[in-house]
DNA sequence: GCACAGTACCTTGCATCACAAAGTACCTGT
DNA sequence: ACAGGTACTTTGTGATGCAAGGTACTGTGC
């Protein structure tokens, strides 16, 4: 695994989460979300994006409306589904669990390390 | 993506991130290595962790010398090569990024939610 | 010496997601 | 009618965590 690719690797499910969390706040299309994304410093493209999107909505997660845009094509609309309220709240869950697995490791190490004790 | 597979979905690359860091507080084998995770709560079983090293070891990143047992077969104990602990650290700043992003969509999620303003 | 339990390590196909990049379609302005 | 901008679509690829069955070594008891 080079670093690139371990980016790629650490977005696997979390890429998800945040679009959740984004469509949680409520009605949003995807260009919106993108900058949204950019401004968390989190570089996605649609090509990535709609993908998820579909995946989602097949899930049962997302619906969404089509929206006349007075400057370009129609939107697609976004918004969660009941489930997919209930899903969003298990995969924070599982995010806050999984970043702090995450922390105890690294702060046991820093102890390891400042205290020279023996490595377990 | 149901909720369990969320979680193996989340693992993807960070679970790699974490073996890393057990590492590189000094020489460790399989076992010890199983241990930390758990007392991580990051629930890993050795059909997991063996190809993983396997592949850390193939990109360079570990070795590893046999070590006789005084009660069962002999042990593999791991270190990280010189560039494995550069390839940690560039592994560490992509975690804490990801983090920090995440960290984002969720404060920014919760001022919109707390104030009622427009979401973006 | 052999059988068995415990321990250590190995293997391989599968499921799944992020990605890339080329594509189609609609709307507006000229 | 066409170009530019915007919105959305598609599909094969690469890579990792996983499961679960496998092999091998050591110590103990008979």
């Amino acid at each position: 695994m080079n670093i690139e690719n371990a980016q790629v690797q650490m977005r696997k499910g979390i890429l998800e989460f945040c679009i959740l969390h984004i469509i949680s706040r409520g009605e949003v299309y995807a260009s919106d979300m993108l900058d949204e994304l950019t401004s968390a410093r989190m570089m996605v493209v649609e090509g990535t994006l709609y993908p998820l999107l579909t995946r989602l909505k097949n899930s049962g997660w997302l619906e969404y409306k089509w929206v006349e845009s007075s400057s370009g094509p129609p939107r697609k609309y976004y918004v969660l589904t009941e489930e997919g309220k209930v899903f969003m709240e298990a995969m924070e869950t599982t995010w806050f669990d999984l970043a702090d697995s995450v922390s105890y490791v690294i702060k046991r190490t820093e102890e390891i390390r400042s205290k020279g004790v023996q490595p377990s």
